[in-house]
DNA sequence: GTCTATAAAAAGATAGAC
DNA sequence: GTCTATCTTTTTATAGAC
């Protein structure tokens, strides 16, 4: 709590960018620690082996999911309206994270794989008050798991994802067929 | 054509597996060839290097999404349907094919990352007569991606996707939507 | 807190026997 | 076609100076 050492902040932003830009192949303790401006040994001050480096990336995430459901509770165009459009990437710190614990889960890791299914859950207990029935819950976050999956496999290219007018027809679609 | 060798299919099927089953870190050359039953110089052999395997187990996708396409355009439950159902991880080779491949765009391969794409994009082309816009368009894809996200994360942990009856909903469902 | 140097293991790949 | 042995490089991690 209050003020975590700044370069341990910048090695987790080095970490995540090195996951969402180039895979969990190129995430080297080694290349983190270049991209982070500090030493290997730098590096294993703050986080003493690579899965304590991606436990600091979870929690992050952890935190930023929190603050989401909170905001999509009370999110003035309707929880599912806010959930969908924030599943677009816009490169803000929860799309971020998200893109991250992926890599990391299909990179293997188990606990980011734990992670993202926890998210999910948080995610189904706050839009569930929101649509019909179980069907209309399943169509909302497979959407919004699709958004996040296109956005996973582009990360620059520029790909399928609607934004704009295409989005706000989509949404505008959901909302009708779940309400 | 006619008749690959056993071996070297034996090792493409280890290496899919152990992509699916433990991820990207895991299916090393050498776990590969001890899953095939090979050694590392008979393995070597077949696929002169990571990057030879890898594009053998993505020209194995691309047939399989080719005969994919094929029966979706003559489904008689119609494609929108039949695209949603087979997105379920049922084992088939198309499912693992596609497994495979997303753990190795995750992983940083940009080849894997196009043949994602490219798949996408025939399944848009066969979809697109059979939904009323483009929203419908993206709501249909979009729920697929989703499906196949959740199928990718699982890997084994009971999940979140749909089955059975829930599974018929969500397609009902979607058909309202986009007809 | 941060560095350099170095160890220890694992990964991809080669050479050559059978 | 398949094997064993070996080389090279990369990756994670430790030790200890500053």
């Amino acid at each position: 709590m209050s003020r975590p050492p700044l370069a341990r902040e910048r090695v987790l932003d080095a970490f995540e960018q090195l996951l969402i830009d180039e895979g969990e192949r190129a995430a080297t303790m080694d290349a983190i620690a270049r991209a982070a401006g500090v030493s290997k040994g730098g590096l294993l001050y703050h986080f003493a082996s690579k899965e304590a480096l991606e436990a600091g990336l979870l929690e992050r995430l952890r935190v930023l999911v929190e603050e989401d459901v909170e905001r999509m509770r009370s999110a003035p165009e309707g929880a599912v309206a806010y959930m969908l459009r924030t599943s677009v990437m816009h490169g803000d710190p929860l799309d971020r994270a998200i893109i991250a614990a992926s890599r990391m889960a299909q990179g293997g890791s188990a606990p980011a794989g734990a992670a993202l299914r926890r998210t999910r859950e948080l995610w189904e207990e706050a839009i569930r008050p929101h649509v019909r029935d179980r069907a209309a819950l399943d169509l909302v976050l497979l959407v919004s798991d699709g958004l996040y999956f296109n956005n996973a496999l582009e990360a620059g290219v520029p790909g399928p994802v609607p934004t704009g007018d295409d989005l706000s027809a989509l949404v505008a679609l959901v909302e009708r067929a779940v309400r």
